[in-house]
DNA sequence: TGGAAATATTGATTTAGATCAATTTTTTTT
DNA sequence: AAAAAAAATTGATCTAAATCAATATTTCCA
């Protein structure tokens, strides 16, 4: 065994400060926790990085694992039977994903650029909300609104037309950057005009266009 | 004061059995709680019936209720600025709605037929989730359902031909129905072509046809 | 039960966006 | 920096589903 340094349980827990200071936990379900509890998520979670174009999980995986963004982006897209993809939805710094109503992954999840996200073991994280049910209660929040957001998409692929959809595209877009405090101009989108394309139920040839 | 009986608060509990008893119990998000437990909830519960049109709740009210369905079916749907309208889903017995993100609901609920709902203050439902975790993470896994279901629904939106989607609509209600243990041949829909039509992005003359 | 109103089907025509195709621009690699 | 590859734009044509229109059928209710 290596002995580069001795630390007591009580020196070690000052470094133990990744959850601490991350960047998006006032945005993420970890903003509920103050300093006391935020040291027990951080004891469970670990952070990994992953390089532009690679898969976090995929579709009919086992579920091990939920994961938080800490940066960069990830597009969630569905593959059917025959082959066909639908993209349906853009992640971002602070996003919780990976959680299922089954036991296996429902879609793909894949990163548009270099990408950090901290990762929780899926069994570890649901015995923590035993512990800490309004963490619970907070994953619950989001993903209700979620659920609000694909709702608001299907009402965008029945009812707009190729203009409006990419007008609510940038509306959002917009928002989202608003909301992680971003000023950036001008806008540096991660997503290709053919996964834009995708998401809004166009072609390339389409978005070029409007 | 009337006194019409006289009973004993042990003599009454006896009567409280509306939730022990009910028909959808064992689909719903009260199939997890046991005999002792199903009483506290059925101490906050209360029937109520609509009759067929009826809204149950508009977009933009404040959440005050939440509801499970019991008999019946229901709709629910989006309605933009400009009047567009937009159907979600169809819910039916079992089903739970009226939960949001927001303090206000995020859509409108109308009853296809004529329905019966057990109704839950948003309050004391989630002051029951603070007693019974368990519960919330049962609505956790609902809602995660829910959000699947959705995404299916982006998927065909933006993906599936008009006959698809006509297949697809059977596949769900036949599913659904064999999930209640419905067998009932022919099938009758409570919902009219027009509301099918608007659910699946099409108009009621592509629906006729294909 | 009959007649009105609502709902559904079938037909003719139009159109928004898809598809096919040819550049042009941007990005990556050498 | 030049060449190659990938991505985006622009143009011409096609088509699935929308729209407009005319019945036909079902449901409602007096």
């Amino acid at each position: 065994m290596n002995h580069t340094g001795s630390c007591t349980a009580a020196s070690l827990k000052k470094f133990n400060n990744k959850c601490a200071q991350c960047s998006v936990r006032l945005i993420a379900f970890c903003g509920i926790l103050d300093e006391q509890d935020i040291q027990h998520l951080d004891s469970i979670s670990k952070n990994k990085s992953f390089t532009k174009g690679k898969n976090i999980f995929n579709q009919g995986d086992d579920v091990k694992y939920f994961y938080n963004i800490k940066s960069g982006s990830v597009k969630i897209y569905k593959l059917s039977e025959d082959g066909r993809k639908q993209i349906v939805g853009f992640l971002y710094p602070g996003d919780f994903l990976g959680m299922s109503d089954q036991d296996i992954y429902t879609y793909n999840a894949e990163t548009l650029e270099n990408t950090q996200v901290c990762v929780f073991n899926k069994t570890v994280l649901e015995n923590f909300f035993l512990k800490f049910p309004r963490v619970e209660s907070k994953i619950l929040n989001i993903v209700n609104h979620e659920l609000a957001v694909a709702q608001d998409q299907i009402f965008l692929l029945s009812k707009y037309s190729a203009k409006e959809r990419v007008m609510q595209f940038f509306m959002n877009i917009s928002n989202q950057r608003q909301k992680l405090g971003w000023i950036g101009n001008p806008i540096r989108l991660s997503m290709s005009r053919s996964d834009i394309a995708n998401y809004l139920g166009l072609t390339i040839e389409t978005v070029s266009r409007v």
